[in-house]
RNA sequence: GCCAACGUAGCUCAAUUGGCAGAGCAAUCGCUUCGUAAGCGAUAGGUUAUGGGUUCGACUCCCAUCGUUGGCUCCA
């Protein structure tokens, strides 16, 4: 279990093949964009993850057809075969051949004074300053690039989209326009990303939600305010179950806390101090004070814990709670159900003693992962934020929290990337990801101390000793937000939930309407086991039925027409297009039960 | 918040240079009574996101607002 540093990871993509690819890639477009535009000014373009970018300032926004333009022209130059050629150079060669290039300038100062690299990234030494030409075009660049440009498969390169980055990525700078591109080996390298890109937009959680019918947002309610339907509540309503009976059973005490809280709570706990620009604005009343909408649980759980004396023999306590949070996002940042303006966190807090502290992270992250397992991830990257330059808090407090967290990791047999120095200024963190079926990380679960608030609301309990001491206390959410989570899920399953989330989870299908009366019959037999069934007494034909049943993504489809009326059976088809045949109503409904009652993926 | 694109029927999309707002699916009503992914016909559905402006005339051009999308920044 070896930690994996985001350095670590750089490293050994800068000698990967397609490191190099992507980058004199990123040349050539570079090249391709100065020959459109001859005073273009060129900021940076380095590889990332399965990409290449680079930002420009240009005399107009570029659009898709420039994008055609730019691409073909790329071609050209690859065609032309034309040298990387490197050449290390001082800081004022470098200055005077890159004159008219302000941007470039800049970079060179960086590198002069040893602040940053070429592609704006923070460095120790001061490196020397190397360039790569190719045909007309040179750049800053301390390599390795591909031989020549001939060595850039012309069919396995794409320009993808083109966007708005702020200069050195600092909103106080100038606005560039970044095009994105992409580019692999070979053209079926290249196939295969385009199709993860068009599968992505398959599961998209947003269009889903609209076929499925599952949640809507509307322009009269507000952005990022989501609006749950019926069928997508359902869904709502398992995870929720399931969440309820897992916390039940592992000494969880449950919280209920109200929507707004008076201003000086919010100056208490400092959100006011920190967080002000991204709350919504004071509710102000005639009693003269000021109430805000919650961004967060924690304040009203100090209140409770705070609400009487805490003795040694109550640790650890642990206050769970789903509460619907409002934060004032910034309107770009909105996202279909993943970045939200109101959500509900499944928020708990622990609170422990310093010996119970090792145990209760162990219990939490153990806790966290079953949880996940439950709804079908498999697949998990843990990253631990440790003590920032600014910080709140005993160092030996933080010392140990750290070293619990890694413990915790180290025993749940997790891989982790350490990010030195991440944490939040009140407490060191482990944050969890899942992985879903397309490899792609959501970030989910957080277990986080916090050294804050208990100072802020001076929450203590009363030791062996007779003494106050101050509790440890953690902050963890599993699922995060009930909406971002759902939002991973539908894209997780691409909307094929699992029998015990699917909203409906057998369709009953009378081939005309001579058996809809058997079939309102199978469904009052099957209502009664608990399933969720419908029956599809609309004048359509069976073909159409199960044409409708599919595309719901119904998991059973439950035929019934004149031999299973005289039989009592049901013929029962699966989603996956698997055909069961015929089976009495109570083998049937044997088998749903079993399969919903073991959160089985299997049909 | 910033850059860019976009907003037409419940959904997916058309509408030539500014000249009568249309189709498929869904819905409703008929006909059809059918055996494992779309039976046939008819009807209805719109202040073209909202507000203003230019024009004889605006879905189309301009401005503002709201919203959506791709990114950037942010994310307790």
């Amino acid at each position: 279990m070896q930690p994996m540093t985001d350095k670590y990871r750089e490293e050994a993509y800068t000698h990967a093949d397609l490191y190099c690819i992507r980058h004199s890639a990123a040349h050539i477009m570079a090249q391709a964009v100065l020959d459109m535009f001859p005073d273009a000014k060129i900021a940076i373009g380095p590889p990332i993850e399965d990409r290449f970018y680079y930002d420009f300032a240009l005399p107009r926004s570029l659009t898709p057809e420039d994008l055609e333009t730019i691409e073909a022209r790329m071609r050209d130059i690859i065609a032309g075969d034309y040298t990387f050629e490197r050449r290390v150079v001082s800081a004022d060669e470098a200055a005077a051949i890159f004159a008219d290039q302000p941007f470039k300038l800049e970079l060179i100062e960086g590198l002069k004074a040893g602040q940053f690299d070429e592609n704006g990234n923070p460095i120790d030494d001061a490196p020397e300053i190397s360039l790569y030409t190719q045909d007309t075009f040179t750049d800053l660049y301390r390599g390795p690039h591909v031989a020549s440009t001939a060595d850039i498969n012309p069919d396995a390169i794409k320009l993808l989209s083109v966007a708005g980055a702020y200069w050195r990525g600092d909103e106080n700078n100038p606005m560039l326009q970044r095009i994105y591109g992409t580019a692999w080996r070979t053209a079926e390298e290249l196939e295969q990303h385009l199709w993860r890109l068009e599968e992505a937009t398959r599961r998209d959680h947003r269009t889903l939600g609209k076929q499925l019918d599952l949640f809507s947002t509307n322009d009269h309610v507000g952005a990022g305010l989501v609006l749950w339907h019926p069928k997508g509540s359902i869904i709502r309503r398992e995870i929720e179950a399931f969440w309820d009976e897992l916390h039940d059973a592992s000494g969880y005490d449950f919280v209920y806390t109200p929507h707004i809280g008076k201003s000086s709570l919010w100056e208490t706990s400092g959100h006011l101090d920190f967080y002000a620009d991204s709350m919504y604005a004071p509710l102000q009343m005639d009693d003269g004070q000021d109430y805000y909408l919650k961004p967060m649980n924690c304040p009203f759980h100090m209140h409770i814990y705070n609400s009487r004396t805490r003795s040694y023999r109550d640790l650890p306590l642990r206050f769970a709670e789903r509460g619907t949070v409002y934060r004032f996002e910034r309107s770009g940042t909105l996202h279909g159900l993943l970045r939200v303006r109101g959500f509900t966190q499944d928020d708990a807090h622990h609170f422990c003693t310093r010996a119970q502290m090792p145990d209760e992270i162990d219990f939490a992250l153990d806790f966290c992962l079953t949880m996940l397992r439950g709804f079908g991830f498999e697949d998990f990257a843990a990253y631990l934020s440790t003590r920032p330059d600014k910080f709140v808090g005993g160092i030996d407090d933080w010392e140990q929290a750290e070293v619990a967290l890694e413990a915790a990791l180290h025993r749940a047999e997790l891989s982790y990337e350490v990010d030195l120095g991440g944490g939040a200024f009140y407490g060191p963190k482990i944050d969890l990801k899942v992985k879903d079926t397309l490899g792609r990380e959501w970030q989910l679960s957080t277990i986080q101390f916090d050294f804050n608030l208990p100072e802020r609301f001076d929450i203590t309990y009363t030791g062996e000793d007779g003494h106050e001491h101050r509790p440890f206390m953690v902050h963890r959410a599993l699922l995060g937000s009930i909406e971002r989570f759902f939002g991973a899920l539908i894209e997780h399953y691409a909307g094929v939930f699992p029998v015990w989330l699917a909203p409906v989870q057998a369709s009953v299908i009378p081939i005309t309407d001579k058996h809809v009366a058997y079939a309102d019959e199978v469904k009052k037999r099957l209502k009664a086991a608990g399933i969720r069934v419908e029956v599809d007494d609309s004048g359509n034909r069976m073909g159409y039925k199960i044409r409708a049943a599919q595309e719901q993504k119904i998991p059973y489809m439950l035929v019934v027409g004149n031999r299973e009326m005289e039989d009592g059976t049901v013929a029962v088809r699966l989603r996956t297009e698997e055909d069961l045949g015929a089976m009495t109503v109570e083998d049937f409904i044997a088998r749903a039960v079993e399969v919903i009652e073991a959160k089985s993926a299997d049909l």
